[in-house]
DNA sequence: ATTTAGATATGATATTTGTCATGTTTTGAT
DNA sequence: ATCAAAACATGACAAATATCATATCTAAAT
C-alpha cells in the first residue's frame, strides 16, 4: 500500500496542509480503490463514511432533477477531494459521483478528517478556502444558467473543459463526454446539444472525430452569442 | 453602543460558537451602521475589510451578467453574515449587496474574524458547516435553473420567500420585490415574470395589491409545471 | 391636487428551445 | 466479421420565452 506522505496528489488539495505525522496516520487507515469507467462511486442520498481523494481519472457529479433528468453539476479531476461537503454538514450526499474514466481513489475515514479539522487550523482554513472558492464558482454557474443561451453555455463548457482538463498531443480534449453528458452539463435537451455542436463544427469553431472534440478556434468560441 | 455578547442576533449565525470573551473583543472593535432601502452595502469587485452581521432588514445579493443584466443570487435575512466567502478566500467580493428594506448591520473587522477562526475550532467548524450548507443550496439552484421552466422557478421563488421570510398579519409576504426583482431571481425577462404572476393571479394561486403578494394556494403553487 | 417618472400590464411577433419521428453511424459483444 | 444496441444526427413541428410596442396604473415630488 502506497503512503500518503509520499503521494504527490495531496499537493493539489487541502491535505497539503497536514503534517507528516498526520499524513502517516491517514496512511494507516486509508483504503485504495479502483473504479471502472461508468461505475458509481456514491449515489445521491447515501451517507458517506469518509472522503475520497482522486488519485487518477475523472468523474462527474450529477444531481437528479424533479423531472427525472440528471444534471451534471461539476467535473472532478485528479487531485480533488470528493464528499467533504456532505461529511462536514453531516448530511447525506446531495450529488452522485460517476466515473468518466477508469479511476483510482483513496478512501479516508470520516474520523480522521474530523480529528485533523479540529486540531490543525491550517487544514480547516484550507478547507474553508476551498469551499469559499467552490461557492464563488457556483455563483458564476447560477448566473450563466439563468442568463445565457444554450449556445453560449455550451461554448463556455467546451472552454472550461479545455482550460481545466487540457488536451492530448493531437489537441483533443482530455475529457471525453457523450452528447447526452454535454446536454446535462449545460441543462438542455440532448438533441439541442447535438445541434449546437454540429453548428460549431460547421462554423469551424471545433472539429470532431466520434466523441472526441478538438477546439479549433478558442477566440471564436469566446465570441459565441 | 450595544454589546455583541448581549445581542440575540448572533444565535442565528456562526458567531454563536464564540466565547463571551471573544464576543467582547468583537464588541470592542465592531461598528454599527444604518442602511436605507435601495442603498448599496458593497459592490461586486470591492475588497472587503470585514464581514457584516445583519441585525435588521433584508437585502439582495446580485451579480452582473455578461449581458448587462443583474441576477439575484440570494436573499439575506436578519441574522445572516455577509462577506465571509470573500474574506476567507481573500478575493474581492463576487456579489453586490443592496438593501431591500431599511437595514441595520454591524461591521466586524477582518482581523477579528481570522483570529477567531485560527483559535476557536468550534467557530471555524461552524463556518465550514454554514458554507457546506450554502454549497448544497447552490447545487439545488443550479439544477432548478437548468431544468425547470420559468413558471416553476417563479412558483418556487414565491414558496421560498414565504417559507424563509414569512408573512405579515394579513398573510402578505414580508419580502416585497418589484417585478423586475422577481425576474432577476428566476432569470427571465421582466415581462415574462409579470405575465406569469398575472397568470398565477388568474388561477387563484396568489393575490396582489400593488407590489404586495399574498399566497392563496400553497399546494397549488407546488403543483405548477 | 397635479404632474410625471417609473412600474405594471398586455398584445403582437420573433427567436429559442424542446419534442417526436426517423434515419445513420458507432460501439461492443459474440 | 456480424449483429444488436446505443449514440449520433437531422427534419418537422410545438411550446416556451424574449423582444418590442404601447397603454395604464402608482407613487413621489411639487
Amino acid at each position: 500500500m502506497s503512503k500518503c506522505e509520499q503521494c504527490i496528489i495531496r499537493e493539489f488539495n487541502s491535505l497539503k496542509s497536514l503534517s507528516k505525522e498526520e499524513l502517516m496516520n491517514i496512511s494507516g487507515c486509508k483504503t485504495s480503490r479502483f473504479i471502472k469507467k461508468g461505475e458509481v462511486i456514491f449515489e445521491e442520498g447515501e451517507t458517506l463514511k469518509g472522503v475520497y481523494c482522486v488519485k487518477d481519472g475523472i468523474c462527474k457529479l450529477t444531481k437528479l432533477s424533479a423531472n427525472g433528468k440528471d444534471q451534471i453539476v461539476k467535473l472532478v479531476v485528479k487531485g480533488d477531494l470528493l464528499g467533504q461537503r456532505s461529511l462536514i454538514s453531516d448530511e447525506s450526499v446531495n450529488l452522485s459521483a460517476v466515473a468518466l474514466n477508469n479511476m483510482e481513489v483513496c478512501f479516508i475515514p470520516k474520523a480522521e478528517i474530523f480529528s485533523n479539522l479540529k486540531n490543525n487550523s491550517d487544514f480547516s482554513m484550507d478547507m474553508l478556502k476551498q469551499m469559499a472558492h467552490d461557492l464563488k464558482e457556483s455563483d458564476n454557474v447560477i448566473v450563466n444558467m439563468a442568463q445565457k443561451s444554450v449556445k453560449q453555455r455550451l461554448a463556455e463548457a467546451l472552454l472550461y473543459i479545455h482550460n481545466s482538463f487540457g488536451v492530448n498531443k493531437d489537441g483533443i480534449l482530455n475529457v471525453v463526454l457523450s452528447r447526452e453528458d454535454y446536454a446535462s452539463v449545460v441543462g438542455t435537451a440532448t438533441e439541442s446539444a447535438i445541434r449546437v455542436l454540429s453548428q460549431f463544427k460547421k462554423e469551424g469553431l471545433i472539429s470532431t472525430t466520434g466523441k472526441q472534440i478538438k477546439i479549433e478556434d478558442i477566440e471564436g468560441l469566446k465570441r459565441v452569442e
